[in-house]
DNA sequence: CCTAGCACTTTCTTTTTCACAGTGCTAATA
DNA sequence: TATTAGCACTGTGAAAAAGAAAGTGCTAGG
């Protein structure tokens, strides 16, 4: 347990390192706290004692360890309002009738990053939630064609197709067949039953059905596994500490890397409104920090996910995906 | 005019500076050609003189100016063979009757930005360029459906979009209103002739008019106005040349910007086949190397990029290129 | 329990030194 | 006349040395 004072003392510690990147030394404290830089000295070895501090060499000033990041977020800081001028930027989009629900959240998460720096992430629901809602076809010309499959979740994915020499009539029956028979299924499986239900079907009628089974089943194979939007990417490189290439690169490749989902996905949750994963407690990297929260609307459910460096704005961050998880969840329905 | 010797040592400097990325000195040249390194080092300063050679410092070796790049692309290098192994690997691709056309195209830029490390764009028709070819919508629940559009150049955009209180069937009703009307008209112009055209029209009938109007108008209004891939951004980073953190920022925020269609297709024709920009001639980078080329298939037609540094392997990249390039054309129709 | 004072440590920056790679020039040579 | 050997010179990069700055831990006294 903690006293007061150390208390205190960690979270200017936090509070200063967020803001400069700078070990902190005793000095600065005691200007705030009325105290002695020695007695402040003592304090602070106490509280590497605890682990909550580190250092960078041995006559450094400290810097928070990930245990200390982790009391921060959990006991000392406070549910920050927002700033008016965060505020005003959001409400800006959430009150603009012309955008759609959708856009909303997208263009807020944009703005997130933009005014923060961090990377944000949207996160759908994943394949094996989404069903097949309807499939349809767009000829272009005689040889070509777009699919185009629509899931339950809203979720669209379309591909250009060629198929020569097929009467554009059997691919509109097997279109046909498709949306009576297999619609509801859940996207995994579709490729499944394309074999063992349609398959069998225009292998009697349709010439060259061979192609067209092929066609058909390729779209539903790489159907997309995840519904994930990686926003600001770039941000990365405008804090201090990713300043060189290698551990940029090993950053953006995760961000990259399709499996981003899982990343973030696979974190357990804590049961409250928002999570956040320090350091070694998430997938992503051991150097950042992921803030996550989830929204669930009639039409759409998924998650909304800040990463940053673990030097992370905490407070701000929190506060914006609070703002931005309850307008959602109250406009959703607008 | 160059001499024969003087050709031989410009191509010698680029090509093993395209290797190895440090300053070519005149011993290492004098091994190849049979003479002296002092008969190197007058020819040098004269290449120097012509603006085809610089140093880095007063007394380092010689590096390839823009000018000696450019040189050496018009004048000395020779078209060289694929390696067998670039080959086999392009041509898994382009055999594999799998494979989709549109997917051929894609997966070899993927290939191609692998195997060299540089950054690869596809540009498709723009905007203006197409046409609408048809709309169509999905209807997931009460409030929301999704709205598709094709163009005739079979690039396809959806947009989620929520109407509540609207009746379903009067969406229908102004789909197919836009679906006899406006069809064929240039992606550009579609939003001004809904304004003119189907506005009125649906004033007449439908309750909520005006919410109905704005949501088409803003799938339409809002359409992407480029039609592009940047495939391999983050190789920039394997490259010595970029080895801090500023210049890859700045190139990296140029992949990402929309405009990037623009930058590489302002470049005006040169006329022959694969086009080459160094340096200042492109309008991407200063510093980096943007190869071109442009196809046309009964289905598409649009841009092949290649983007490095200068410091480029050209010849492996222009018989990638030409390769590509030459099998699209010719598999377009298969 | 707090604080002033001081010796000590590490980093960071600057300066010095040194070997190296490569140049330009000159005078001799084929 | 073109080539070459020889040599003085120059900028770079790495390593070593020196000094300043920031901050610590410890001790003794209030």
């Amino acid at each position: 347990m903690l006293t007061e004072r150390q208390k205190e003392i960690l979270k200017i510690i936090v509070l200063e390192y967020i803001k400069l990147a700078k070990p902190v030394g005793s000095n600065l404290i005691c200007d705030t706290l009325n105290c002695s830089s020695a007695t402040i000295r003592s304090e602070m070895a106490a509280l590497e004692e605890l682990g909550l501090l580190e250092k960078t060499h041995t006559s450094s000033g400290r810097v928070p360890s990930e245990k200390g990041y982790r009391y921060y977020v959990d006991n000392l800081m406070e549910i920050k309002k927002m700033s008016a001028e965060d505020m005003l930027k959001l409400q800006i989009i959430f009150h603009n009738n012309q955008l759609q629900f959708n856009d909303c959240v997208a263009e807020s998460l944009k703005l997130i990053s933009e005014m923060t720096n961090y990377t944000s992430i949207k996160l759908g629901s994943a394949s094996h939630e989404n069903t097949l809602k309807e499939i349809s076809i767009v000829p272009l010309n005689d040889d070509n064609l777009i699919v185009i499959v629509v899931t339950n979740m809203g979720y669209v994915e379309h591909k250009n197709i060629s198929l020569p020499n097929v009467d554009i009539n059997d691919v509109k029956k097997t279109v046909n067949l498709i949306n009576n028979m297999i619609v509801g299924t859940p996207i995994d499986e579709v490729s499944e039953k394309l074999e063992f239900e349609i398959k069998p079907i225009i292998a009697n009628y349709v010439e060259e059905h061979e192609k067209l089974y092929n066609a058909f089943y390729n779209v539903f194979n790489n159907f997309a596994s995840k519904n994930v939007d990686v926003i600001g990417k770039r941000n990365i490189l405008k804090h201090k500490e990713f300043d060189n290439i290698e551990k940029v690169s090993r950053i953006l490749d995760k961000f990259e890397d399709d499996n981003i989902a899982s990343l973030v996905d696979e974190i357990k949750e804590r049961g409250s409104d928002i999570n956040i994963y320090i350091g070694k407690e998430n997938n992503i990297d051991d150097d950042m920090t992921v803030i996550e929260t989830s929204y669930k609307t009639p039409q759409e459910e998924g998650k909304l996910v800040v990463v940053g460096p673990k030097r992370m704005d905490y407070d701000r961050v929190v506060a914006l995906l609070e703002f931005i998880k309850e307008n959602i969840e109250n406009q959703g329905d607008r």
